[in-house]
DNA sequence: TCTAGTTAGTACAGTTTCGAACTAGTTCCG
DNA sequence: CGGAACTAGTTCGAAACTGTACTAACTAGA
């Protein structure tokens, strides 16, 4: 009846993993690596450099790649924060929002095809949970 | 009141980097990269290059890096497998199976010390949720 | 005000990763 | 058998990643 936590979160992984993978080629055809794409998506949400280093749990200096990839490719620009002269203000340009919105539609049909297996009330059920193991710590 | 399967997929994928990223220091102490982990971890269930990385998702040329560096530690050795002369059987060497056995065993206290914070009830939804998306495919 | 301490973002350089090409061994037919 | 087509694993060089150190800007305390 137990399951072993660790199998649990390898399982888990392999899941994800699996379900990202498939939507490698769709990534790249909206002109997205994997890693921007997380970026990207973050973006509205975390709106600063640091802060999204702190939250993906990306180094510092990568987030500075992506972030100049992403503005190279017009799908997020720079603005000067005028409370504080360090800090990049990211906004999504029109082109960004829409790469995004398709990214995570590629994303969600993936995951979708295996989701349907399960009842809807259990999806609230997971994101609850989720959630809340989130909110640990 | 609609679940965005992107959504899970990312809650998900930020809960599993947490833990993941929680488990950093412990792996380094016993002398193991993220990645050598993951292969550490699936040997016993996929024991040939090619097999690893098909199920793990990681491009060959990575898995030799892998390999090479954990047969370097003595956490893994190659053996010539007589039915076929291109392959290289893999087996764990005790260290490396106790490595593996206490990587795990930082993986799972890791997720524990969350999953023991949510209502029992939630934990085994949680299983029962998961499980029934791992069985898909 | 001054200054020590902290934080945002970047640059550089060393390391890691991995696509493509390669070698060696196997399989499938004829 | 012979050889075309395939597969396992590696190597190599180039691209991607990231630790460290840096500059600029903010903050707090005296």
């Amino acid at each position: 009846m137990s399951v072993d936590a660790a199998q649990l979160w390898t399982l888990n992984h392999r899941l994800l993993t699996v379900v990202l993978h498939a939507c490698g080629p769709e990534l790249a055809e909206l002109g997205l690596e994997t890693k921007e794409f997380f970026v990207l998506a973050e973006v509205t949400a975390s709106p600063y450099p640091a802060e999204l280093a702190a939250t993906l749990m990306i180094p510092k200096a990568s987030v500075t790649a992506y972030v100049r990839n992403l503005v190279a490719k017009g799908f997020v620009r720079r603005e000067i924060d005028d409370a504080d002269l360090r800090r990049h203000r990211l906004v999504l340009t029109a082109d960004g929002e829409a790469a995004r919105d398709r990214a995570l539609a590629a994303l969600a049909t993936e995951f979708d095809r295996r989701l349907a297996r399960i009842a809807p009330r259990d999806r609230t059920e997971l994101q609850r949970i989720l959630l809340a193991l989130l909110a640990i710590d």
